[in-house]
DNA sequence: ATGAAAGCGCTAACAC
DNA sequence: GTGTTAGCGCTTTCAT
C-alpha cells in the first residue's frame, strides 16, 4: 500500500516551494514567469513518480469540483438513460464529470440527493424534478448554484428549463387518430400532477372535446410495478370494450400496456390503434411497429448541457447574458427575464 | 447567497468547543461522556439552523468518502442499468453513495475514470472491466482499495468476482436446440476477447462439436451502431440460408438482430428459432416471445454489493475472513486463497 | 466532560 | 520568479 504523494513531497524532492509546483500544475507558470526549464523539470518529475493532485483538497480550497449532479427519474428508463449518456459525453468533453442518480419521483429521496450533491460541492445541477421539491431548488438557486430543469417544469421556480411541447404532442396525436376515423380514444397515463403529465392530459382532453368525443382516461400511480400496470390496463381495456385507439402517456406504461394488449389477444391495429409517448426499442420491434411520440433526445441533451455550461462560465465571471440562444430550437418562452426555457 | 455554516460557527454560537460538537455529530457523545443535556441542546440548535457537515472536509481528513465507484459497460443497456439500480438502492441502505459511469468498453476511457474515482477517494470499486485494464486494477488492489469485478473476469487479477456460468449457459442452450431437432445453429456474438464472450463461444462450440454439427459464427465489433449490426446480421442470414436456429451473444445484438430478422420477413420460430443472451423488454414482448438466457440480476447485484461491503468493513478493521459466504449461490470457485468468486 | 491545536492536501495573497 | 503562510471544514490526540 504505497503512500500517496502530495504536492509537498514533490516540492521537497525538487527543492522548490509548493507555490511553484501549484502554479505549474494549474497552468499559471507563464503568467507567473516561472522559468521554462523549471517547468519542464517539474512536469517530468511529476510524470515520473505519477503524482496526481488530490481533487478533494482542491475542491475544499476552491469550492469548485468540476462536477455536475444529474438527477433523473429512473436511470433504468431508456429515455433518461440515453439522455444521461449524451449529457455525460458532452460534459466530459468540457472537463466536467457527471454524477447521476435516480429520484424515483420520490420527493424525500430527491431532497437527500440534492443535499448529497451540495455537500460534494457539485458546480451545477441538472434535474428532472419530482413534485414538491420547489423550495429545495429555490434554495439552490438562491445559493447561487446553476440549475437546469428538464422534462417537467416546476411552478414558482425561476430556473432554466428544457423540454418539449407536451400539450401539442398529445393534441396532435389525438387529432391524427381522429382524422383516421378513430372515435373512442383512451389515454393511459400517470397519476401525477407533474407539469409534463398535466400538459399531455390537457392536450388529449382539448383535442377530444374539440371533436365532441368522449374521454376515456386511466391514471396509474408511478409506484406501480410492471405487473400491477398490466393488471390495471387489462381491467381498463376489458371494461372499455368500445375503445378503438389508445394513447400511452409514457414509454414504460406503453411497454406494460402492450403486454396487457397481447395477453388479451387484442390485435393492433385492426382492433386497437396504439400510440406511445417516448420511444423504446419495444415499439420499433413490435409487429406492426407502434407509433411513438419521440422526443428529440439529442437536442434536449445538448441544450441542457450547453445551458448549464454557460451558467457555469458566467457564474464565475461577469453577468453578461447576451447571445444566449442556440440554433436548433423550436420555441423559447420564459416567464422570467433572466432565465431561458427551450421548448422543442 | 447565504453563507454555509461550519462546525466552528456552531461551536461559537453555543459557546462550546468544536471538539464537543464533532463528537456529538459523530455519535461519540456517550463514549466521551458528554452530558445528555448538552447533546440535546447541540442537536436542537443544529436542526434549527439546518447545519450539515461538509463531507468534503470530512473525507479529506478521514480518507473515507462513503462512496463507491460503479463502472458498467453502458448505462443505457437494460442489463447494466438494472444492476446499477439494484446496487445503488442496496448501497444507499448501507450508507454508501454510488457514482456510476459507462466505460464503453474503452480501455483508455476506463483508465481515466478509474483515475477520477481514485482522485475522489471512493472507498471501493465495482467494475465490469474492458480488456487491457488489468494493470490499473492491480494497482488499485495493491493500494488497498477493495475491488469487485462482475460480468467478466480479468486474467491475472486477484479480485473478487461475481458472474454467471457463461459456458454452461450457451452449452445448454445449444443442447436444448439440438434436442428439439435443430441442426444448423448460428451464433451471433461480439468480436471480443472478454472472458464472458469467450466462454459463451466455447459453450456453443463444444455443444456443437459434441453433436457433430457445423459452426456458424458471426462476430460483430462492439463499436458497431445498431444500424451496422442490422446490416451485418442481414448479410449473414442471407448467406447462411441453411440456418434453422440462431443464438445471440448479448441482448443488444439480439435487439438489432430481431430487426434484421423481421425486415427479412423471416418467421420465428417456423423459419428460425431464436435465443438471446440477457433479457430485454423486447424479447418478452415479441410475438411469439423470444427465449432468453436470463441472468439473475437481483442475486448478482446483491452478491456484488455484499461482497464489497464486507471488504469495506474489513479493510478498516481486523482481517478475519471467516463466514464470508452467503446463501443463494451456485458455485464458488476462486483461484486465489483470499478472494471470492461467485458464479451463478 | 471539554477544549486547544495539529494537520489532511491544496490554493493564492503577500512577501521578497 | 519563488517562497511563506493562512486558511478551506473537519477529526482526533492530548491536556486539563
Amino acid at each position: 500500500m504505497k503512500k500517496k504523494l502530495s504536492i509537498n513531497d514533490i516540492a521537497r524532492s525538487l527543492n522548490i516551494s509548493v507555490t511553484t509546483v501549484s502554479f505549474i500544475l494549474n497552468g499559471r507558470a507563464a503568467e507567473k514567469r516561472i522559468s521554462e526549464e523549471l517547468v519542464e523539470r517539474v512536469q517530468k518529475y511529476i510524470a515520473e513518480v505519477g503524482y496526481k493532485p488530490n481533487s478533494l483538497a482542491r475542491s475544499l480550497r476552491t469550492g469548485k469540483s468540476n462536477t455536475i449532479g444529474l438527477m433523473v427519474e429512473n436511470i433504468a428508463n431508456p429515455f433518461f438513460a440515453n439522455i444521461a449518456r449524451l449529457i455525460e459525453d458532452n460534459a466530459y468533453k468540457n472537463g466536467y464529470k457527471i454524477l447521476y442518480c435516480s429520484t424515483d419521483n420520490d420527493t424525500e429521496k430527491t431532497r437527500e440527493l440534492i443535499h448529497m450533491f451540495r455537500e460534494r460541492h457539485v458546480d451545477g445541477y441538472i434535474i428532472a424534478p419530482p413534485e414538491g421539491i420547489e423550495d429545495d431548488i429555490n434554495n439552490l438557486l438562491q445559493a447561487g448554484s446553476p440549475v437546469v430543469l428538464f422534462d417537467r417544469k416546476l411552478s414558482g421556480v425561476e430556473a432554466d428549463f428544457v423540454g418539449i411541447d407536451n400539450y401539442g404532442s398529445t393534441y396532435n396525436a389525438v387529432r391524427h387518430l381522429v382524422a383516421k376515423g378513430y372515435k373512442n380514444i383512451g389515454f393511459i397515463t400517470l397519476y401525477s400532477l407533474q407539469s409534463q403529465m398535466q400538459e399531455r392530459l390537457q392536450g388529449y382532453e382539448t383535442a377530444l372535446s374539440e371533436n365532441q368525443l368522449n374521454q376515456h382516461v386511466k391514471e396509474i400511480p408511478y409506484t406501480n410495478s410492471p405487473e400491477e400496470i398490466i393488471k390495471h390496463v387489462t381491467a381498463f381495456l376489458k371494461r372499455k370494450k368500445e375503445l378503438d385507439a389508445v394513447l400511452f402517456g409514457t414509454n414504460y406504461l406503453g411497454v406494460s400496456g402492450l403486454r396487457a394488449i397481447y395477453e388479451l389477444g387484442i390485435n393492433i391495429p385492426s382492433d386497437l390503434a396504439v400510440i406511445a409517448f417516448d420511444d423504446h426499442d419495444v415499439f420499433q420491434l413490435s409487429n406492426p411497429s407502434i407509433t411513438a411520440i419521440t422526443q428529440p433526445i439529442k437536442e434536449i441533451s445538448e441544450e441542457v448541457i450547453s445551458l448549464l455550461l454557460k451558467r457555469l462560465k458566467v457564474s464565475g465571471r461577469e453577468k453578461n447574458h447576451s447571445r444566449w440562444f442556440s440554433r436548433h430550437l423550436f420555441i423559447i418562452v420564459s416567464p422570467f427575464p433572466n432565465r431561458h426555457w427551450f421548448i422543442f
